[in-house]
This record gives C-alpha cells, sequence and structure tokens, in this order.
DNA sequence: CAGCAGGGGGCGG
DNA sequence: CGCCCCCTGCTGA
C-alpha cells in the first residue's frame, strides 16, 4: 500500500492525474461541451464512442446482454445490470459491504452511501471532484477515500501560465506540474471502534492523520465544526508538501497552503 | 421518511 | 471497463 504520486494537474481544477494523456481525457470530459457522438434514435449525444455504444443499447428491444451461467436466462439491456445480477445470484455476494467511516452504518451499493454521507454527515465534494471513490480495506469494507490535494501555491501558480499562454498545451509542461495525491489515512481503524461519538457543539477540533511511511507525508486535518446554520460540517483540509520545501508539521502559516473539501 | 435497487449517463484509469 | 453519479419506483417502519 504506498502512495500514488500524480505529477499532473489540471489547470482548471483540483483534478490531479499520473499522464499527460490522462490529464488530456480529464479536459476533454471536463471542461469541454463538445459532444460530436450523436443517437440518431432521440437527442442524446455525448463524448466518446463507447458511452454512445452504451446508449445505443438502451434503444434495443432484445436485451444485448445475457447471464452466462448454466441455465440462467437473465438478460438484460445493460453490461453492468448483468454483472450485478451474476455477483448476487450465482456468487451469493449480497452482504452489504460499502461501510461509513463515520458511524459504521452499511451499504450495498456505494451510491447508497454516497447519500448517507452528504444527508447525515453533511460530507461535500471536494472542487474538481465529481464523486466520492471508495476504497476497499483489509477488512473487505469499502469506506471512503480520504484524499486530496494540492497546494494553492501552485494553483495560481498554474493560472498564472494559463492566462500568458492561453495555449493550454504549452502551460503543461512537467516540470511546472507537481502535485501530490494522497490515499487513504493509514492506521485505518480496526473493524468496530473509531465511532468515537462526537457531541453537539464541539466547535472545532482538528484531528491530524499523518499520511505514510516511506515518503515524505502530508497531513490530514479532519475538521469536525459547525457551520452557519448550526449544522455539524466535516472538512478535510490536507497540507502538501511544495517541492522542495520540507514538510512541515501541524502549522499551516496562515491557511494559504490549505485546501478545503467545500466548495 | 429511510433504505434499497434498477436503469442509464459521466468520466477516470 | 468499472465505478459512481442521478432519477426513480418500491417497500416497510
Amino acid at each position: 500500500m504506498r502512495n500514488h504520486v500524480n505529477h499532473y494537474k489540471c489547470p482548471l481544477c483540483d483534478m490531479t492525474c499520473p499522464l499527460p494523456s490522462s490529464l488530456r481525457n480529464h479536459m476533454r470530459f471536463r471542461h469541454s461541451e463538445d459532444r460530436p457522438f450523436k443517437c440518431d434514435c432521440c437527442d442524446y449525444s455525448c463524448k466518446n464512442l463507447i458511452d454512445l455504444r452504451k446508449h445505443l443499447d438502451t434503444h434495443s428491444k432484445e436485451p444485448a446482454y445475457r447471464c452466462d451461467f448454466e441455465n440462467c436466462s437473465f438478460s438484460a439491456r445493460s453490461l453492468c445490470s448483468v454483472k450485478s445480477h451474476y455477483r448476487k445470484v450465482h456468487e451469493g455476494d449480497s452482504e452489504p459491504r460499502y461501510k461509513c467511516h463515520v458511524c459504521d452504518k452499511c451499504f450495498t451499493r456505494g451510491n447508497n452511501l454516497t447519500v448517507h454521507l452528504r444527508k447525515k454527515h453533511q460530507f461535500k465534494w471536494p472542487s474538481g471532484h465529481p464523486r466520492f471513490r471508495y476504497k476497499e480495506h483489509e477488512d473487505g469494507y469499502m469506506r471512503l477515500q480520504l484524499v486530496r490535494y494540492e497546494s494553492v501555491e501552485l494553483t495560481q501558480q498554474l493560472l498564472r501560465q494559463l492566462q500568458e499562454g492561453s495555449d493550454l498545451g504549452a502551460s503543461l509542461s512537467e516540470s511546472s506540474l507537481q502535485g501530490t495525491i494522497l490515499e487513504t489515512v493509514p492506521g485505518e481503524p480496526g473493524p468496530q471502534e473509531e465511532a468515537e461519538e462526537e457531541e453537539e457543539g464541539r466547535g472545532h477540533e482538528a484531528t491530524a492523520l499523518s499520511a505514510s511511511q516511506d515518503t515524505p507525508s502530508p497531513v490530514i486535518h479532519v475538521v469536525n465544526q459547525t457551520n452557519a446554520q448550526g449544522e455539524r460540517e466535516i472538512v478535510y483540509y490536507v497540507l502538501s508538501e511544495a517541492p522542495g520545501e520540507a514538510p512541515q508539521p501541524l502549522s499551516p502559516p496562515q491557511g494559504a497552503s490549505w485546501k478545503s473539501f467545500g466548495e
């Protein structure tokens, strides 16, 4: 289990990725409105051929995918329906595996856990990341992947370059794009425990979780705060070490190099 | 209302 | 391709 280091950062959002090609992909999908692939049967359009094919399947009367388990006649119009059928019916895989890391409640599907995290625990998406990611832990449960992100200086530098160049490609030189993305927090809680009851009205409380063993480790702060409406709100802050700069222990200059999850 | 699941779309890897 | 999003309908408390 080691940290990923994503060297390429999108100048328009907080996304980072390991390869220039993935960055190009990201730019096309996330920051372009072009939808060159159009459906003949309806006004659907999308950004790549795979998605168009997937969509076309939904127009077909006959289910295009069938379960290949012996004597099983299940079929569906989408591959993922068949796969989930297979897992559930033929592999007896129906125990809820998505576990809330805050209250230990379990869910059968990631998106239902997502709803839970947002409604019950006021989680928010980080900018540039349209969804939560879940990561399988050693106990077999999927939990929210706690991550992220870049230093603010880096983002500002990139935006400057963008203004000057206005040529995206040119500003994406490797040396100018250095970011770190964290993987999950170590010292992961065991199966039970860690549900440490937090009280209402606790103002600010920061729990520092250092990140990894063998790499210079950024620090994640989990802040449980109360917002303007008096609701509790959980925000993750990450201090990432800028290249060449010694990783700092817990005290950000003045919040300058901190990035938050909210929007 | 909460929880769950089917279906279909978005997009990172 | 696989994971996760949203929308939606069903079910049971």
